[in-house]
RNA sequence: GCCGGAAUGGCGGAACCGGUAGACGCAGCGGACUCAAAAUCCGCCGCUCGCGAGGGCAUGAGAGUUCGAGUCUCUCUUCCGGCACCA
């Protein structure tokens, strides 16, 4: 055994072992209890980032854990390899985005290699590749078939120069990224699927999660937003026809404070009025040019305009004003809501702003009377007044009754409402999954049949950034129909990436499979065990693949029994990094962390800093999440090529619990690099002496407790305190004058706790040190009970100098 | 704006059930070794008063519950994630 320790020949040499006996190759072998672990797969960027790596570290920790303790695990990578930026970066080099997506997959997986994660490769998938989107494609047809898929028209962001449709982050301050031109809202047919009518299914099974984070579910639940209340119509009269306005509330019960109605300005009512009203008609223009996204709508001045229209209250056919506001969405329940400014914050404010009367129903917590400026109280439930037959009535009792007297009138009755939304997927985009419809001029749309499967994406375009590269593309569109055979045109959208997605972690059971989307493999290994991203992913992707999980169980008949994907979910914290930027050249320039000197007084804190190159002072900008704008990525290859893998692993694990975000600092990482040659050193040395059978109690009884500490904190996935044990356990040894039987099993014990975070140097030391072949097939250690029960308190003393 | 989180030394974090706050590591300071430096090793290290023994104050702010609160409740502040076309 050598002396030093170099991680580069160390590493080597552990990985041409495990590819040696295919270590990590799986596959559906019955004797052993399965557990399938998977981190979310990524988007072929270009480099890893350090997100990735601790993502991947998480779940390679878990794996080799797992796998210790006698499972038979599961851990795949593919890439989810359709998107955007491919597109971005199309445009700017020149390059189709198959060729740039292709080479960035050959170098991140080179890097994930080299990190010496326990994945099969063999199992790799990539979502860009016809043998994978030919069952988005499948799915779809069938879905479409069922009507689960559908076709209406959806809002997206319209650049009128580029003529083209920007996604939401393309929109800057309501521009367009390239052009700058005011950026409109534009209604286009579009498909979607019908995931509302899994909404109350999504809702319920929450409950039966208990493997997920409560937080994450609470959000899910709130995303989902189911509201019981009830519908209501207001009768009104229009060119001699009698209709109804219908609005959605929760509150019936403030039904006879109802002094105003508002409708979006889409909402077939205000169309009318618009037609003799040029400035109502001006208005609404302006609203349907607003904002697309929810927060900015949100948050928007609430505006309204009179229709010049009125409806009847149901109750007391009192006439009420119908206006037009900026804040209702026509894609929201009805499109039209109640205004009872008297308790509602929002409609008080609009009350008073359009002078519109003031109605108080609700005896409240301050009285009976709703005083301006607004309070909180106004909102919440109490006793009916001024509500003729309702007076004296609570929240639940008003509800019941006038729905029920509504409905003797045929004017409402109790409804349940989704705040989920049915999921649009089309994209006028190039770089996805062509959407398997034929458009006929005799037949409609004509879903494309299986046998014709998959409609394959030509991989030689190059977006430029205007209209959709599809529809340029005589020879991909001009088609015939499947039905009548006459000439049609394909569907030149493609499906959000999110499809894609939403059912990848089935296929890794089966991804050469090319008769089906999924096989009995995805029986045996489906639900995933473990499942390991981004929290930023709590909801739409989380939401999505429960969905298509439920569609995939339906339409393959595989897979019975699993209605949930992910048994357990961890969401890991987002990595932050310092930021530096200088003034010196007039505008700011941002500094790379890594090219930053910083001078700290005598207590630590930052003085002043400098770059290293030049000596220019730099100022420091806090922390946050790295990004290219601010010049603070921190590249992990430069980290690995320094350091090697066992310890860029190691200090993402030690850094921080896996929950929480990570703050990047490359001066932290010399702790993990000397804690790892400090165990080479010691096992070093181990190996050329003469060692004696003597038990030393006391640092035996530390061990084991470390290591009855660790286990409990392996088992709640806090992670950085196993780190921590493994260094507490080092100390212990170290603190021992000889090399005893105390020594070897605390070696032991170290190496096999320290494989799953650095298994390079645990693979190597194992082997060297004559403990046995192969690290990851030796038993997980347990803590001894009679190592830490003899003498307990007495050895605490001793140990801590001082009483617990 | 709405939904969900987070806040503990100079820094990352620990504290499992409400019971000695600061484990482990980084940075810093002092020392050993060295011609010197790096590396390594030993010691110190929340703030504050005190020569010292020892005392006082401290878990974002403010209230509350409790014999006892970083931990539970309420209000607030700041930061982070999501808001349906970034992935």
């Amino acid at each position: 055994m050598q002396e030093a320790y170099e991680p580069a020949s160390v590493e080597r040499e552990a990985q041409a072992f495990w590819a040696s006996r295919d270590s990590f190759r799986s596959t559906e072998a019955r004797a052993r209890p399965k557990f399938y672990c998977l981190s979310m797969f990524p988007y072929p960027s270009g480099k890893l980032h350090m997100g990735h790596v601790r993502n991947y570290t998480i779940g390679d920790v878990l794996t080799r854990y797992y796998r210790m303790r006698g499972y038979n695990v599961l851990q795949p990578m593919g890439w989810d390899a359709f998107g955007l930026p491919a597109e971005n970066a199309a445009m700017a080099n020149e390059v189709p985005p198959a060729r740039w997506t292709y080479d960035n997959i050959a170098y991140m997986k080179a890097q994930l290699q080299s990190l010496g994660f326990a994945l099969d490769w063999n199992r790799e998938l990539a979502t860009c590749k016809s043998d994978y989107y030919r069952w988005n494609q499948w799915v779809f047809t069938r879905l479409f078939r069922k009507g689960l898929a559908y076709k209406k028209t959806g809002a997206v962001n319209w650049d009128p120069v580029d003529q083209t449709v920007l996604a939401n982050e393309q929109v800057i301050e309501g521009r367009g990224w390239r052009t700058g031109a005011l950026v409109e809202k534009r209604e286009i047919p579009m498909y979607f699927l019908r995931i509302t009518a899994y909404a109350e299914e999504l809702l319920a099974a929450l409950d039966k999660l208990p493997g997920w984070p409560e937080q994450v579910k609470l959000m899910q639940k709130n995303w989902i937003g189911r509201s019981d209340g009830v519908r209501i119509g207001f009768p009104y009269r229009l060119e001699n026809d009698d209709r109804v306005l219908w609005v959605f509330t929760t509150r019936a019960d403030t039904l006879i404070g109802a002094t105003f109605m508002a409708v979006a300005a889409e909402h077939p009512i205000a169309v009318h009025a618009a037609r003799r009203n040029p400035e109502l008609a001006k208005f609404m223009d302006a609203c349907r040019k607003g904002a697309l996204i929810e927060a900015d709508l949100a948050q928007i001045e609430k505006k309204g305009m009179p229709t010049g229209l009125f409806a009847s209250h149901p109750l007391t056919n009192e006439q009420i004003p119908v206006w037009v506001g900026n804040y209702v969405l026509m894609g929201y329940g009805e499109g039209a809501v109640m205004g009872v400014p008297a308790h509602d914050e929002r409609d008080y404010e609009f009350a008073l702003k359009y002078k519109l009367p003031i109605k108080p129903v609700i005896r409240h917590a301050l009285g009976d009377t709703v005083p301006a400026p607004w309070k909180p109280e106004y909102a919440e439930y109490g006793v009916c007044i001024n509500s003729g037959p309702y007076d004296g009535l609570g929240y639940q009792e008003a509800v019941d009754r006038i729905a029920e007297d509504l409905r003797a009138k045929g004017l409402g009755e109790k409804q349940v409402q989704w705040r989920l939304r049915d999921w649009g997927i089309s994209r006028q985009r190039y770089w996805g999954t062509p959407i398997p419809i034929v458009h006929c001029p005799a037949c409609g749309d004509v879903p494309v049949p299986d046998a014709e499967l998959p409609v394959v994406l030509p991989e030689d375009v190059v977006p430029d950034g205007t209209g959709n590269p599809l529809a340029k593309k005589p020879e991909f569109y001009q088609t015939k129909c499947p039905q009548c055979s006459r000439p049609a045109n394909r569907e030149t959208d493609t499906m959000d990436t999110f499809v894609d997605s939403s059912w990848y972690f089935a296929r890794f059971a089966c991804p050469d499979q090319s008769k089906a989307m999924l096989d009995e493999r995805a029986s045996y290994w489906m639900p995933v065990d473990q499942y390991i991203g981004g929290i930023e992913h709590a909801i739409l992707h989380l939401l999505y693949s429960r969905f298509f999980q439920r569609v995939m169980r339906e339409e393959t008949g595989l897979m019975p029994g699993v209605a949930e994907p992910f048994t357990n979910l961890l969401t890991q914290g987002m990595v932050l990094a310092e930021s530096y930027y200088t003034d010196a050249s007039g505008r700011r320039e941002w500094v790379n962390p890594a090219e930053v000197e910083v001078q700290r007084d005598s207590k630590g804190n930052i003085v002043s800093a400098k770059r290293a190159s030049d000596g220019i002072p730099v100022v420091y900008d806090g922390v946050g999440t790295m990004s290219k704008s601010k010049n603070n990525g921190v590249d992990p290859q430069a980290l690995i090529d320094e350091h090697g893998a066992d310890t860029a692993r190691f200090y993402t694990i030690f850094a921080s619990p896996p929950t929480n975000t990570l703050e990047w600092s490359d001066k932290n990482v010399a702790g993990s690099a000397r804690f790892l040659k400090s165990v080479w050193t010691f096992a070093y040395r181990f190996s050329r002496a003469s060692k004696s059978k003597d038990v030393d109690r006391k640092i035996r009884f530390r061990i084991h407790a470390d290591l009855k500490q660790a286990n409990f904190d392996m088992q709640r996935h806090q992670f950085n305190t196993v780190a921590s044990a493994c260094m507490k356990i080092l100390n212990a040894l170290e603190e021992l004058p000889e090399w005893n039987a105390t020594s070897e099993e605390g070696l032991s014990i170290l190496l096999r706790l320290l494989s799953p975070i650095a298994p390079h140097i645990a693979h190597h030391l194992w082997r060297e040190l004559g403990f046995g072949e192969d690290v990851m097939k030796a038993p997980w250690p347990e803590p001894d009970a009679a190592a830490l029960e003899q003498d307990e308190i007495e050895l605490v003393v001793q140990v801590n100098g001082k009483l617990r």
